[in-house]
DNA sequence: TTAGTTAGTGAGTGATAGCTAACTAATGAG
DNA sequence: CTCATTAGTTAGCTATCACTCACTAACTAA
């Protein structure tokens, strides 16, 4: 049985501990199963994570910094307002479709009642995630690309509304259709009905 | 110590399981909790229910009955394709504010994984709702009220989404909105970008 | 009044939850 | 090669899970 440094086993274990959130969901999830996966007894997994909340917690920044980090690149690559809220949303998807727990943990008794520090860290997440898309609305409005109608902090109401509904309809449907592919499709459609031209290159 | 006729017990625990399944959560409720809510032993929960799986069947039977009885009752009531839409969609908020367990169940392992009738029955219930806010729009494009190039069943998709993603933020925020005002201020917006003139009387 | 039915109880099943204490063995610095 | 450090184990703790069994007491129809 090889032994690993402290750091990288508490990274497997986060990183077991979404997988697993997902096959059985994050308020059945027990630290036998996670030792299971790891390759470790149960007791094992408390010199990493003094208890189970804690390691919620380093799964919640875990996730923060991860999607913190696609959002950043995101933008870093796109110039056009559109084009950045495209890269942000998407890149919000490939985040769900990769880690599919994210959904249920937002609905998880962990979160909802008993870890107010990884509640808080999602709340926060999202308020982050809603500022980005309606600055970037702001620009567009500004650029005349947008209905001067509508509010942007609406707009990106709407936007993650979008997102949010097609999750759960990918996971009620057995996850039967690529999140990403008809993402951009239902975006495309939201975005012509605020107004914005879906004149350039669309790839497809 | 009252005793009360099978059917009305029967009823009470659902009720009561509603009730607890959004204030412990839908995977970490126990049958002895929902018999202490009650006012029973837990084993007598197995006297109306033969396994807790019954239990969440009954459930997902009575939010169905609800529900579908609330959307006929929403089109009765309206006759011009907005109010229609408006009307299943306030109606639906609010039984997610009366019901507020219903987004946590969706994201259940019981229903996502180890019930998989509960699970289909929410599919159907879903995609019958897609299918008259989808009705309700091709009326509506029909007498020139919405855009001609918004599919119908994509701007139910829409929609429903805005539904899913207002429940979201109502549960993270900690409820600290009216699900029904929020909902009908948005819901006004994606109208209208949706290209319905928002002319005729509003209340408020 | 009696007798059958049935809602509900008390005690207990095996399985498993999170977590602790005492111990072992792999590691890396001197 | 040593020796302190530390990842990991074995055994066991209390609590609680869904569920069963044998029984009782309230209701109801004859």
């Amino acid at each position: 049985m090889p032994r690993k440094s402290a750091p990288s086993r508490k990274a497997e274990i986060v990183a077991v501990t979404l997988r697993l959130a997902d096959e059985l969901g994050p308020d059945r999830l027990t630290t036998q199963a996670i030792a299971d996966a790891v390759g470790l007894t149960q007791p094992a997994i408390f010199r990493h994570f003094p208890t189970k909340q804690a390691l919620w917690q380093a799964v919640g920044e875990a996730i923060d910094d991860r999607m913190t980090e696609s959002w950043t690149a995101a933008l870093a690559d796109n110039a056009a307002p559109r084009d950045r809220l495209v890269a942000l949303i998407l890149a919000q998807l490939g985040h769900i479709e990769r880690t599919p727990a994210i959904p249920a943990i937002l609905h998880s008794r962990e979160l909802q009642g008993e870890n107010a520090e990884l509640r808080q860290r999602f709340g926060a997440l999202m308020a982050r995630f809603l500022d980005l898309l309606a600055a970037e609305l702001a620009r567009a409005r500004a650029a005349g690309l947008v209905r001067r109608t509508l509010d942007p902090a609406d707009g990106a109401l709407l936007l993650v509304s979008l997102v949010q509904g097609l999750a759960i309809r990918w996971s009620l449907g057995a996850r039967g259709f690529a999140l990403g592919v008809e993402g951009r499709r239902l975006l495309d459609i939201q975005l012509a009905l605020m107004g914005f031209p879906d004149a350039h290159g669309r790839d497809g």
